[in-house]
RNA sequence: GGGUGGAUACCAAAGUGGUUAAAUGGACUAGACUGUAAAUCUAGUGGCCAACGCCUUCGUAGGUUCGAAUCCUACUCCACCCA
């Protein structure tokens, strides 16, 4: 199928893969930019525990804060202070409107969309759907209820949504209820397909990733991130969601004194082995992926994505 | 040398005669996911089997009993206490 849509490139992969390094040198060699799609990087003063790039100067580049990187322009960082929360939807309307407009500005330059949450590259590239009600007021009040209480009033008034939901995870509960009060219907709709994809999942051995998390955990903490959780700590409360993040939450204990230094660390790392397992599911069954190894695989793949 | 307590599956830890392949938590593995997603939730984890099911487990060796992780005896190891 011949396609004059835009081209996007999608770069997923497990925490420690080395994604960040690998878009940079193909943004550079395909004229491309970065847009970040990593639910936590979005947040500042959160450097070191989310392993930020080191980011250049800030310019406003299609009414976003764009930053240089090696002469790469990276969006999508930085976007948020650590008490807002900030959503997939949020995050998906922002990524369409600026893909469009640097499309208009920048004709030439291809997006790289680059990260670890699934669920925002996959917002964007599935082009999801995301029922248009806001989390506010209700949701406080629903979460207030019992499981078995929100279930029974979720069966009610939405059988078959109730049935298609996790009914035992009460997080998706609440928001199933929160939108059918609303009056609006909670399906998984997609629209139209928006992009030309390439979707290239970063594949690096299971003992591997492991050896690398570790070994990012000590870079980690030799970088300071014990400081820049203190200062967050002195700012903010643990309840914000930006803190409840890997990286952060595991020195919680530490700094109220109940657990040792050595101890949390050791805790961060597994931790982050969870989180690179949970990412690896994610993209397990999703088809149209293509698997690479190395530079030399991606810039293939890429250089056949770009000619047809 | 004497005394007391303990030894349970990868780890921690329940269980003190039958409904126990053995609670629970961790770890590990797999999975779900549409406005919190680095979040939240689910399942599996002695061996063999596609499955009904079969077999082997609670430090070791014996014993009591219709039946034992659970009771008895001896031994081994560990912890603490007295010498």
């Amino acid at each position: 199928m011949s396609t004059s849509l835009p081209k996007l490139i999608a770069l997923v992969g497990p925490t420690a893969s080395g994604k960040t390094d690998l878009a940079l040198q193909l943004a550079k060699k395909y004229n491309g930019y970065v847009i970040s799609a990593d639910s936590r990087q979005i947040y500042r003063q959160m450097n070191i525990g989310t392993g930020k790039p080191a980011l250049g100067a800030v310019e406003m580049v299609c009414d976003q804060p764009s930053y240089d990187i090696n002469g790469i322009r990276h969006f999508m960082f930085d976007m948020v202070s650590p008490d807002q929360t900030y959503t997939v939807a949020e995050y998906k309307d922002a990524v369409y409107r600026l893909i469009s407009d640097m499309r208009r500005e920048y004709p030439d330059n291809i997006p790289f969309l680059v990260g670890g949450t699934g669920l925002y590259v996959s917002a964007v590239i599935e082009n999801w759907e995301i029922p248009k009600v806001a989390p506010t007021g209700l949701r406080e009040d629903l979460e207030k209820r019992t499981l078995d209480d929100l279930v029974q009033e979720l069966q009610n008034r939405a059988p078959d949504v109730a049935k298609r939901i996790d009914i035992k995870n009460k997080r998706r509960v609440v928001r199933a209820l929160e939108v059918v009060l609303e009056g609006k219907s909670f399906d998984q709709a997609r629209g139209p397909r928006m992009f030309d994809i390439l979707l290239l999942g970063l594949d690096v051995p299971r003992e591997e990733l492991y050896t690398r998390i570790d070994a990012r955990v000590d870079a980690m903490m030799a970088a300071g991130l014990l400081d820049e959780v203190k200062s967050l700590a002195a700012k903010y409360d643990w309840d914000v969601p930006a803190m409840s993040g890997i990286g952060y939450r595991q020195f919680r204990p530490v700094l109220e004194g109940k657990m040792d230094l050595a101890e949390a660390v050791e805790k961060l790392k597994q931790d982050t082995r969870h989180y690179a397992k949970k990412q690896l599911t994610w993209w397990r069954k999703r088809e149209g992926m293509k698997c690479i190894k190395n530079t030399g695989d991606s810039e293939d793949f890429i250089e056949k994505f770009l000619q047809k």
